[in-house]
DNA sequence: CCCTTCATGATACCGTCGTACCACATTGGT
DNA sequence: ACCAATGTGGTACGACGGTATCATGAAGGG
């Protein structure tokens, strides 16, 4: 038999010039003429590694969402070992909103799919991400361990909170998308509050913070 | 001459038939065929009043914001003549929630061509709504009015709280599009944040809540 | 050594979509 | 009464997109 190729490993990279393509045209305006120029590979190619063109797109997600998660692990690694629950909790933030080239890629696709599992049931069926709310659930378990630490206000209750700063930071991030609203207004607002939720005693050097 | 109809009224009734449409197959579904057939009119007569595609979508977001502009308008005139500022806020941003058929169509459609705004910059340049910040001027004015009749919190920054609540109101009511969140669940997170800004003396009746 | 099987390339097909063209009806003005 | 402008219908055309078909190259096993 010939040369055995990764067939996964020719997938992502297929993926990714679907990703790359798709940010820079649209999800909507993607065709697999244009995915396969983008590859450098031949459109039969394509067609050879994703039968068709709805899987190509299901793949193109689920790639898009690993990349992501992982992007997120990375930063909050770069956090350094065991970083607060505040500065976890930025860090989770930030790393969501589009502030460069990856991250608005990123937000973009995310967006424009989400949008299209409202009319596609297809789509909809589709594992988002494993969010149905998983980052919600992290996100209201840091606040609950900060609030057991003595690091965020007890009155609080952290799953509202949590959904709050998740929501406002994806609403920031699309304005921040359409070019409605600067990522420095944008951090501002969300500093404003974990401010308020956090009772930060020693934490409170923010300003010319992290990222 | 011939029967000298009204181009304005036909070409609104043209773009109704899109809304309706692409609240059903999505944005991107949407074919100068299939808004004929729903307007019940033939394919040439949607050429006739919009000579390309492109003013056709740009006609239906100018009517979208327009009917979405005349119903907050009216929840705010159904909640009686001077409410309180905070009746104010809280009917503005329960109408911007997603509840029924119409401004679950709205939501859709609105995002949608959010979205494609980003990548098409002749969209991007379409007056897109009158809001590039109409809605959190008023928003921040509403709170501030609040601040001083003594209703709300002194302490609280108005702009940045009114760039909240509304990216808290926009996100959640997306989640509600897709199905990940329950309009219920959407509102007692803006109540909890309206009860922590309004410092409500005698406004203290919510929970069995207007809409 | 060759044959089978995996991988890849070129290209054809069929539908759809936006747009353009042609034809006709209707009606108001002279 | 006829003409011309407005409104409306039917249909054709060119392009593009997804998918299918045919053909070929490469390599490991008997």
């Amino acid at each position: 038999m010939p040369k055995r190729v990764d067939h996964e490993e020719r997938r992502a990279q297929i993926a990714e010039a679907l990703i790359r393509v798709a940010g820079r045209q649209g999800l909507h305006a993607v065709g697999m003429r244009d995915v396969a120029a983008e590859a450098g590979v031949s459109l039969r190619l394509v067609q050879y590694y994703f039968e068709t063109k709805e899987k190509l797109l299901f793949y193109g997600l689920q790639h898009l969402t690993d990349r992501f998660t992982a992007r997120v692990g990375a930063r909050l690694a770069a956090a350094g070992p065991d970083p607060g629950p505040r500065a976890t909790v930025e860090a989770l933030l930030l790393a969501s909103l589009p502030t460069d080239d990856e991250s608005r890629t990123f937000h973009l696709l995310y967006s424009s799919y989400a949008i299209l599992s409202v009319t596609d049931e297809a789509l909809a069926a589709q594992p988002f991400i494993d969010n149905p709310d998983a980052a919600e659930n992290a996100m209201a378990g840091l606040l609950e361990r900060a609030q057991g630490a003595g690091l965020a206000d007890p009155e609080a209750d952290a799953r509202t909170e949590a959904i709050s700063l998740l929501a406002m930071a994806a609403a920031m991030g699309t304005s921040i998308l359409v070019g409605q609203r600067s990522p420095e207004a944008a951090i501002a607002v969300l500093h404003h509050h974990l401010d308020r939720i956090f009772t930060a005693p020693g934490t409170s050097e923010r300003g010319a913070g992290a990222n």
